[in-house]
DNA sequence: GGCAATTACATCGCATGCGATTAGATCGTA
DNA sequence: TACGATCTAATCGCATGCGATGTAATTGCC
């Protein structure tokens, strides 16, 4: 029998974790942040000032309001986060001259150099998933859109 | 031109944040965090909270070994956690009479109160993604299947 | 039986996430 | 142009995750 043929209640009454796409994700991610520590180790980073180092490599420099709608995460995150990238001469922040509101951040030489080690980690997790690189894609594309479609109902 | 005919260096030059598998699976298990947390402040329950009463509701008792194994969170995470549940009433913990060294956990009757309106939040979830219930079970699948992969990798 | 190795849990320290709140800058409008 | 509303970061507190380490119980091998 289809699972469209039962009502929530019905399929609330046979759900367990193992069924459940929260815990696929969030286990997933832990498991690929788990991957990733080796290779961060050797860089000094850990997973979230990693993902902003991407951002940095890829875009050069930008502020925080930007790094915090790119990564959905919250001043309150991030601050303390950059501040040990800053410490570590990875970033440099300081306030936007024309709207002293912003804060600019950017990536210093130091931080640049990590990019060519840094870019390679997720293709090596895409190889180590034992997918096809299309297989990766997609499956990054469907959790994009579902994520994305749950943020929108959200605001 | 495919992605097939790249070299990993080249898919490097070319990896930013919104390719990467690793940032979906991170950003949407904390989207759908934020979708459960109306419903589990309700409950006063926090996301990795609910996951372990997920396992009780499902086996009414475990250890702390086995819900190590089943979450995939050690017992520096779970203690602590499984100490609020306790403080909350909604678990119990005991040594194990036949070997010291495990751990009973089990949920007490408040706890047990609570299943009808957890088991809910994942099919709400899901109706809330804009998919298909089948569309939300593939890619649950998948996305267990790659996390598989990974930890046996690790091991 | 004796004892080293293993296992299971707990403790500690550090780094997120995020709700609630605050402080300072800018905007919008009367 | 005042001035309240809005916007952007930062601060604080609490709850994870997890590496490193400690401790007690059990196992395995002689």
């Amino acid at each position: 029998m289809s699972v469209n043929n039962l009502s929530p209640e019905e399929i609330a009454e046979q759900m367990t974790l193992d069924h459940m796409i929260c815990f696929a994700a969030y286990s997933a991610s832990q498991a690929m942040n788990r991957f990733y520590r080796p290779i961060l180790d050797e860089m000094g980073l850990t997973y979230p000032q990693f993902i902003v180092m991407m951002v940095l490599w890829e875009e050069g420099q930008t502020t925080m309001k930007a790094l915090s709608d790119r990564l959905m995460l919250e001043s309150n995150t991030l601050t303390p986060l950059l501040k040990k990238l800053e410490a570590a001469g990875l970033v440099t922040r300081a306030r936007n001259k024309d709207d002293e509101r912003l804060l600019d951040i950017a990536a210093t030489e130091k931080g640049m150099a990590l990019k060519r080690r840094g870019c390679m980690a997720p293709v090596e997790l895409a190889a180590a998933t034992g997918e096809t690189l299309e297989g990766v894609i997609e499956l990054q594309q469907r959790l994009a859109n579902l994520r994305n479609r749950l943020n929108a109902k959200a605001s």
